[in-house]
RNA sequence: GGGGCGUUAGCUCAGUCGGUUAGAGCAGCGGACUCAUAAUCCGUCGGUCGCGGGUUCAAGCCCCGCACGCCCUACCA
């Protein structure tokens, strides 16, 4: 039997009329180094991702398009949604769509079960309905009335009053799920992450919860009920399952058992319903519930939350068309904390690109290749007597390499960022210590010149293990200049809880010419930017 | 109304269990060096830790109050 841990990540899945934007792709990002990462160290690792199309609002938009609904989703599925995981090299192992037979074969079985269970009432589902927007209202689109309709509620939309409408739903009773989640958050503190996402969750199961609608009649591009198919599934409720269905539920049971329970990584937007509703429904269907629920922030675009109708909405190919996919991945992942809420700024892109990026990270291995070409002939030097300064590297690439290992076990991808720079950092400072341009002047300090060089040398190789899962372009580039494709294979089969073990470059190894990794971009591409 | 989170240097942010003169990066200023993408390295300037009380030998951190900001308060995916 396989002892690999498991390591199963999940994105939320993109609803498909939305328009790609730079909030999408950071929940994308951050998963895929997370997973990039976990697949490097071995564990058994599959991140999934996928399209969520089912629902009123497709069904709407695909027919005044004249098309029909499954046609609709296509078309978004091939131009937006998957284009957008290529445009910033995200990984997933597998692509879900609500609209899959697996996932609809799958919703079916789960919810039979639950209704078989006891779980599943027919009940009265009242509420306000609007006629303009021919659809129930919820809470945040209902207002008071003004003027003729003082006293009354209004559509927020249409400021005309709405009607009290009923119709026959099924309901989840989850209300008997209220103590079992409160245990859950109680004996799992960790469940809900960070600790601040924890305590919203739990103030809001602890003013007690009701029974959930998850049925629907007034359209019908959904999932048929499969004891009543004058009803389809409520779209959260089916959308959920693909956490499941993806993975072999109902069908597949030693894939399953595999993977599942998953990790789930979502915007704090949608928190409850993974961290109340889907674990209820977990429960009520004797799975186990997730293993962590991590919530991150919003970005944020001069001070306000990033929305396309405030203009502040950016599409990711207006970064990564100037700076490239890996400047890209590096800037959301290192700039901001993740879990909380984070700064965009083309400014700070740009800066942080210059001198991280560029003048750190990317001279570095410029600068190193180059002494390599000039004083031993473009091959990895003979390594000497160790000084201080070189066990002080060699120890510091370990150091960070388990402190990198702990943050991203830990969801902390900005601190293993951060922990790893240390040593670009480090090198940078030796080599001018070092000196040694001063060394290859004098023939005795030969010896020397190589130990200087092959540290630094080591150095870039540990760099390029540990960096590939957030920049994988340009370690990919240097991996190969190294010389260490030649020797080792491929960088992502590199075992990356491995990285800080020393010496593993061979003396003698020829290296290759290293294009420039982030190429200097003039000031005024910012500039060009913000102006968009 | 109830609840959560936040407020630390010009900017973006760390700050663990309360424990020495509150830290980093960027920006600014001064210097060193030349292998490198005019790059790197060193030094330096810079803070009433939102405000007011309290607890304590000791508070950025704990308690109370206040101000400001963001968010949640269930079916928008």
């Amino acid at each position: 039997m396989a002892t690999r841990s498991s390591f199963f990540l999940t994105t939320p899945i993109f609803y498909v009329n939305d328009a790609p934007h730079i909030g999408h792709a950071y929940t994308e990002v951050a998963a895929d180094v997370l997973a990039r990462w976990h697949r490097q160290a071995g564990d058994d690792t599959w991140l999934l991702t996928g399209t969520d199309e089912h629902g009123q609002k497709i069904l709407r938009t695909a027919t005044a398009n004249g098309v029909a609904p499954k046609e609709w989703a296509d078309r978004l599925v091939e131009s937006a949604w998957k284009p957008l995981l290529e445009q910033i090299d995200i990984s997933n192992d597998d692509f879900i769509r609500t609209t899959d037979a697996r996932h609809e074969e799958g919703v079916a079985k789960f919810l039979q079960k639950l209704y078989d269970d006891g779980h599943v009432y027919a009940g009265e589902f009242e509420a306000l309905y609007c006629v303009g927007c021919e659809e129930f209202k919820p809470k945040s689109e209902i207002v008071d009335g003004t003027g003729e309709f003082e006293g009354q509620k209004v559509c927020a939309i249409h400021s005309k009053p709405l009607e009290l409408l009923q119709e026959k739903n099924y309901f989840f009773k989850m209300s008997a799920f209220q103590d079992r989640l409160l245990a859950l958050y109680e004996a799992r503190p960790d469940f809900v992450q960070p600790a601040s996402a924890r305590n919203e969750v739990v103030a809001f199961v602890q003013q007690g919860l009701e029974d959930l609608s998850i049925s629907r009649t007034s359209f019908d591009w959904g999932i048929p009920i499969p004891w009543d198919e004058s009803h389809v599934t409520y779209v959260w409720f089916d959308a959920l399952l693909n956490y499941i269905t993806a993975v072999g539920y109902g069908q597949d049971e030693a894939e399953f058992g595999r993977r599942w329970p998953a990790n789930h990584l979502v915007g704090k937007d949608i928190l409850r319903f993974h961290a109340v509703i889907w674990p209820a429904m977990l429960m009520a269907a004797g799975l186990e519930v997730p293993e962590h629920v991590f919530a991150h922030g919003w970005l944020l675009v001069g001070g306000e939350k990033m929305s396309k109708s405030k203009l502040t909405g950016i599409a990711p190919n207006e970064i990564t068309d100037t700076f490239g996919s890996d400047a890209f991945r590096y800037y959301f992942m290192r700039a901001i904390s993740f879990g909380h809420d984070g700064s965009f700024s083309w400014e700070d892109l740009a800066a942080r690109y210059q001198a991280e990026l560029a003048n750190g990270f990317g001279n570095l291995a410029s600068r190193v290749l180059a002494m390599n070409r000039k004083y031993f002939e473009g091959r990895v030097p003979e390594r000497g007597t160790e000084e201080p300064a070189d066990i002080a590297i060699r120890e510091l690439a370990a150091e960070v390499a388990l402190r990198a290992d702990a943050s991203i076990r830990g969801f902390a991808v900005h601190e293993a960022i951060a922990a790893i720079w240390e040593l670009v950092d480090a090198l940078n400072g030796y080599i001018t210590e070092q000196e040694p341009w001063a060394l290859a002047k004098d023939p005795e300090r030969r010896a020397r010149l190589g130990t200087v060089l092959y540290t630094a040398t080591e150095g870039l190789r540990a760099l390029a293990e540990l960096l590939a899962p957030v920049i994988p372009r340009a370690t990919a580039k240097l991996w190969t200049a190294l010389g260490a494709e030649a020797s080792f294979g491929a960088l992502e089969a590199q075992p990356i809880r491995e990285a800080g073990n020393w010496g593993r470059l061979l003396p003698g190894t020829e290296q290759g010419p290293l294009e420039v990794l982030f190429p200097r971009i003039e000031t005024d591409a910012a500039g060009e930017g913000a102006a968009k």
